[in-house]
DNA sequence: TGTCCACTGGAAGGGAGGGCTT
DNA sequence: AAGCCCTCCCTTCCAGTGGACA
């Protein structure tokens, strides 16, 4: 290592004592606090799973960072260590977020049952059918327990629709030795209005609800983890205390609590200094939000860059909001000059939606009377900062210090 | 009160790209 | 190689709509 770029970066001691994971949403500790009720809720409905018997469906609600996750996963490791050799139980975890087709949850799920490599289901070219077949029959090669736990299963539902919980939901008809039960869990309390009314009896056979964490509670979650992840004095004393409050006034979101402490402790930690402070967070707190925003602009398609770019130039040209009309005429203009085929107004439309959602651009719905019906479109992020990460992009950099030639109607 | 504008947003379907089966 | 199936991105078509204006 002597002489390597690494040497000035490697110093004696660094602000965490270990594993700085230790700060991350994803790490489960052995305890969790002030989810007892929960966790124990949870574990009387399943402890049917260790008797042989099928555990009744559970659906999970609660915003994000209240825990469900979390309060999941431990169980499913307690439900692990639990078990023995009397009565089998598999738990399988799955993000619906990331796998969020029927084909994607059914093909995971069977894998979990194939050792070998060669007989796993690929990753597309078989009929949905044939999925669920395999599926079956391998849960059914043994007598246990199966518990599924879908995570952000609203996302599923909104994408792809209700047939695979239909299908997970009703697979125990058709098992002889296997029994599964599903955990759904969601942050969204409406999306049970999209689901087949027979789905959702089944699916809801236990309900819970996790509650956003106060202040105090976060405040626990903090001490409890920098207590793992820091020595004494590491911290300023009013350093969790800002975090909590910080996270607390987000719908008491524990994740973001977490994440804002562990990239303070970045911070003060590539600054070399020895005690993270109050503004060390408060960096932590611009740090997080404009990464987030960074991130989202850099990762779009290249379709999605350039309305986002025709709504930056149109903004600082100085002409405030723009109709879709407007837009997708300074989008066509964008494209002609980046030689990039050029989409029609009802995908436009569509992107126009997905960028509002992601809360890059804000976009409502508004009439003008005679003047028709279209939507309002502001950015809304630093339209500088926005411009420079899109001129990032090979295909955009065209446009360095572009100037719109169409003028927009609306002054 | 009815008209009419400039769209919105749902539905259906095409086709490219991935992969399997026969 | 031909015939399937699935997902993703996109187009085409079109009924529906809020509200200013005649």
């Amino acid at each position: 290592m002597q002489d390597t770029i690494f040497q000035q970066y490697i110093r004696a001691k660094s602000i965490f004592k270990g594993d700085r994971d230790i700060l991350r949403p994803s790490y489960i500790p052995d305890i969790l606090p002030h989810r007892e009720a929960q966790i124990n809720q949870m574990a009387s409905i399943l402890v049917s799973a260790l008797e042989g018997q099928r555990p009744s469906n559970v659906l999970l609600f609660g915003k994000t960072g209240t825990g469900k996750t979390a309060c999941t996963k431990y169980i499913g490791k307690e439900i692990e260590r639990a078990v023995s050799n009397l009565n089998k139980v598999t738990f399988i975890y799955m993000n619906c977020e990331v796998v969020d087709t029927q084909y994607g949850v059914l093909q995971n799920i069977g894998n979990k049952f194939i050792e070998n490599f060669d007989e796993r289901i690929p990753f597309t070219g078989w009929s949905t059918e044939r999925v669920y077949n395999i599926l079956r029959e391998k849960m059914d090669e043994e007598k246990r327990v199966i518990v599924i736990a879908l995570d952000e299963v609203d996302k599923l539902v909104s994408k792809s629709g209700d047939d695979v919980l239909y299908h997970l939901c009703r697979i125990n008809d058709d098992l002889k030795n296997a029994k599964v039960s599903v955990i759904g869990i969601s942050n969204d309390l409406r999306f049970m209005e999209f689901l087949d009314p027979r789905v959702k009896s089944s699916l809801a056979e236990e309900k819970m609800v996790f509650p956003p964490y106060n202040a105090d509670q976060l405040k626990d979650i903090l001490e409890q983890r920098s207590k793992l992840a820091f020595d004494e004095g590491i911290l300023e004393n009013s350093v969790i205390p800002l975090c909590a409050a910080l996270a607390a006034q987000e719908h008491g979101d524990a994740r973001r609590a977490l994440d804002l402490l562990r990239v303070a402790a970045e911070i003060a930690d590539r600054n070399h200094v020895p005690v993270v402070t109050e503004s060390d967070v408060i960096k932590a707190k611009n740090k997080i939000e404009l990464d987030c925003v960074t991130e989202a602009i850099r990762t779009l398609p290249v379709q999605s860059k350039l309305v986002l770019m025709g709504v930056l130039l149109n903004d600082q040209r100085g002409d405030g909001k723009l109709t879709t009309g407007d837009l997708y005429e300074t989008y066509k203009e964008l494209c002609q000059c980046t030689s990039m085929a050029i989409l029609t107004q009802r995908r436009i439309t569509d992107l126009i939606s997905e960028l509002d959602m992601l809360g890059i651009i804000h976009a409502r719905v508004k009439s003008f009377g005679r003047g028709g019906r279209t939507k309002e479109i502001e950015p809304s992020v630093p339209v500088e900062e926005a411009r420079q990460i899109l001129e990032e992009d090979e295909i955009l950099s065209q446009l360095k210090n572009y100037k719109l030639r169409y003028q927009t109607t609306l002054m």
